[in-house]
DNA sequence: GCCACCGGTGGC
DNA sequence: GCCACCGGTGGC
């Protein structure tokens, strides 16, 4: 069956394209074409890829079926700079900037740079594929801790030794949370920034990986991480024991309390 | 619970 | 009437 996943040139490097032929049914011999990101993540219509890609890239002329941009209406310049509002008059879901993360109470958007007039603006696929997102971000965690019930601070996670962070404010907690961050958000493996992110973060940093240094785990970190885990799973343990032994303990000590009353 | 697959339909 | 888009669901 035609089931084969092809390169897309109309799309940035990585996207691939599916056209699968409906096999039963009333509509069999039909067919259905699917787009994959290079992440993987699977896309059905055009408007789904629309609100994916954003600003990144133009897909007013893309034709969704055929994978091709539509002949003679090729990437124009001025379309969709300054419009909010795509052809169709909705508005265009994926323009709007995100909002800066701060402590202040008014909504801040992250202020966009365009290009400065007289510069040449290099065109980056990968970077052009990337949503605008607030750098730095951790920095506004930062003298915030976790604490419990009681309100006394818990102490953060060590993080194992040789981890570099970069940036601005090269403080290790601000590490902790971008590193936990990065798990979360991506599937991919966290490996930390390039060395020309470690000379100029404010123009090279990687948004998708936590900022420090490129670092690789070795066999002795999972070793090293294996006994954190194995401690804290005895320490759970023996929490729980003592807490089932003192529930145990409590109504037995009711019950006594009780019989003793209706005697 | 996920997702491949087909049906239904609104907009043209 | 066609088909892009997306809802629903059966099979895993």
């Amino acid at each position: 069956m035609e089931k084969r996943r092809s390169d897309c040139p109309a799309l940035p490097p990585g996207w691939k394209k599916e056209e699968v032929i409906r096999k039963s049914g009333l509509s069999a011999g039909k067919s259905d074409v699917y787009y994959y990101s290079p992440s993987g993540k699977k896309f059905r219509s055009k408007p789904q890829l629309v609100r994916f890609l954003g600003n990144a890239v133009d897909l007013s002329y893309f034709d969704f079926r055929t994978g091709k941009t539509i002949a003679g209406k090729h990437k124009g310049k001025s379309r969709q700079r300054h419009e909010p509002h795509s052809k169709s008059g909705k508005p265009d879901l994926n323009t709007a900037l995100p909002i800066r993360q701060t402590a202040s109470i008014f909504k801040q958007p992250v202020t966009k740079v365009t290009g400065h007039p007289g510069n040449k603006v290099k065109s980056d696929q990968q970077r052009a594929m990337e949503q605008p997102r607030q750098l730095f971000w951790e920095k506004r965690l930062k003298g915030l801790r976790s604490s419990d019930v009681t309100e006394e601070s818990l102490r953060a996670m060590d993080l194992p030794q040789g981890l570099h962070c970069i940036g601005p404010d090269p403080s290790e907690d601000c590490l902790l949370w971008a590193i936990a961050s990065a798990l979360h958000l991506s599937s991919a493996p966290i490996s930390g920034q390039s060395t020309s992110a470690e000379k100029n973060p404010g123009v090279w940093i990687n948004a998708s990986q936590p900022p420090c240094r490129s670092f690789s785990v070795t066999e002795q970190h999972i070793r090293e991480q294996e006994l954190v885990v194995d401690r804290a799973r005895r320490s759970l343990e023996e929490a729980l024991t003592a807490d089932t032994l003192a529930r145990i303990a409590q109504t037995k000590r009711e019950t006594g309390v009780k019989e003793r009353r209706t005697r």
